[in-house]
DNA sequence: TTGTAGGCGTTATCAG
DNA sequence: CTGATAACGCCTACAA
């Protein structure tokens, strides 16, 4: 900054001015420490920025990158914080690293606030967390809520029950739930399928797949033990996409036909739900609402600090494509 | 820092020696200092930091989350990284988010250099990026080279090749190969299919696929586009895992089974790669490897700044697994 | 072991 | 519009 004033003649303040967008500066000057700031490849540090304390405008991120939810989340994230004049820094949650240390980084660059999104941290954790980082903390795609965070989440037991009604408007009668206990908010979604089908007065079987795992390789699982069993059912309701995908494929290649012999139903419309090969349907989580929703409760926050940590819950939408159909 | 010497009733240079394991201090004090700033809660402010100019020790990483092959490098960054005493903040590629405008952000922290994953850059747009950028810039997969940055990235074609002499193996003697142009390195590991079968003396088909997706999506069209024909191949490499899945999703509902039928390969040994519904023949392209050389160069370049910016290519290695078998 | 002093890049406030 | 001055948190150098 320096240098661009001595290279224009002028002073520093005048120059801080121009770029931060203050009032003071006729629009002549304006252009001139514009133009002069591209020549020279200018560029705000900010870490100094931030330095000043107040006002920092930089949210920080934890995500597993990898995750296909999330990642969506986070895509959704920097239009969203840009709405409120905020910038994101990312860090990522691995098989090394600790949702702890990943805030901890975050909170090293003073952030804002921190954003975590699909934490697998226990209730108690995550509470301790929060209450260690002195700035608001919002959780994303949890089933707990606070005390001493925000919570954001889709409402799974609603999906889930409107994929139930989907099903049984088809004309099925007994419908089959894989539930895989590890998968974040897997309660919630029971529930709804429970639920709804109780509403619906349709029959429910439980498929457990007792695995951390709760992907492409848990639906696999399922998939597997279906076809050894004497009948198959007519419709298959899976945990999430990815758990549908495994399903699908191990179907597949038993030479079950979807959907004419059995219709099989996501939860997420991840980008795996819509390939063409996949034709998944499906529950679509927006990740834009829950992007705008997440930075939304960072802004009460910050605002009210006192103010009880709340619950958000997105309201999720029913995508049908080709892989359901009425029974055989 | 300084609450902390208040504290203590001690200097804050004294609280910075040991915070920071300088000589110039008890034992005993540092025992008091550390607990002290324990519970004081205490956190270095990076930014302060950076600001000091001289070995900042932060690496930045632009990529693009959801990418498999990326993130595990992403994943496999931090341990190479901590081993040379850097930290790593991250910036995401994403549709609304241009490699340019991740890397300035990155810039903006000062990182001591800058790596870049998987760009879809043209090799001009990253030469530029890397005389704006006035750190060492790193680019990982890609098949140019400089001037003005280091390239990291896994030999496609020795890779290719490895599988084409796989199947050869097998008995297979004419293979398709399903080339995607669109996707990163395609020019290489094409070269790779040519020069191993020529080397065998086997025949070679292209099925090329002209889209911009070159994952499942351009795999199941290479699928569809396969079945449509009089007889099918016996075997086929796919660019890589994501086109393989794609591909043997769509074999499976088609009836044809592999690897009885049709053999099939895939590139990159991906999480798709190893799971049990898919049990891909593919080139493990290691993460590790990535990552370690990534960090070599950007340590090399820091050491020798006017060093001639290299090419470093990590050597990949067959994995067998069930996708593949004699042809029928 | 402690104190003093200065600098890093930015924002902010004050009086000219 | 300028000039002067301060502050943010951390590091380094030098002297007591």
């Amino acid at each position: 900054m320096a240098d661009i004033a001595a290279h224009l003649g002028v002073s520093r303040q005048l120059v801080s001015i121009v770029l931060r967008d203050a009032p003071g500066a006729s629009d002549e000057t304006r252009v001139r420490v514009r133009r002069a700031a591209q020549t020279l490849g200018y560029r705000p540090h900010l870490g100094a920025r931030n330095l000043r304390g107040a006002g920092n405008r930089v949210l920080g991120v934890a995500f597993a990158p990898g995750r296909a939810a999330e990642t969506d989340v986070v895509e959704s994230l920097y239009p969203a914080a840009a709405a409120q004049g905020y910038d994101l820094v990312l860090s990522a949650l691995t098989r090394t690293r600790t949702t702890r240390q990943a805030v901890d980084q975050l909170l090293g660059y003073r952030c804002a606030a921190v954003i975590v999104l699909g934490s697998q941290l226990s209730a108690a954790h995550m509470r301790a967390l929060a209450r260690h980082a002195r700035v608001p903390l919002v959780a994303v795609a949890r089933d707990d809520r606070g005390p001493g965070y925000d919570t954001i989440r889709s409402a799974g037991d609603q999906g889930m029950a409107a994929l139930v009604g989907h099903l049984v408007g088809l004309g099925h009668e007994r419908l089959t739930y894989v539930h895989c206990p590890a998968m974040p908010m897997a309660g919630l979604r029971l529930d709804g399928v429970l639920r709804g089908a109780s509403a619906a007065g349709c029959e429910t079987d439980l498929l457990e797949v007792r695995s951390r795992d709760h992907t492409e390789e848990a639906g696999a699982m399922a998939g597997r033990r279906l076809i050894r069993r004497r009948g198959l059912p007519t419709a298959v309701l899976a945990g999430n996409d990815e758990q549908a995908v495994g399903l699908l494929h191990v179907l597949a290649r038993a030479g079950v036909r979807v959907p004419q012999d059995v219709s099989v139903t996501g939860y997420g419309d991840s980008r795996l739900a819509s390939l063409s090969a996949v034709d998944l349907t499906t529950v679509r989580e927006d990740p834009d609402q829950t992007a705008v929703a997440a930075v939304g409760a960072v802004v009460r926050r910050l605002d009210a600090p006192s103010a009880r940590p709340g619950l958000r819950v997105v309201r999720p939408r029913l995508v049908v494509r080709g892989s359901t159909a009425p029974p055989p």
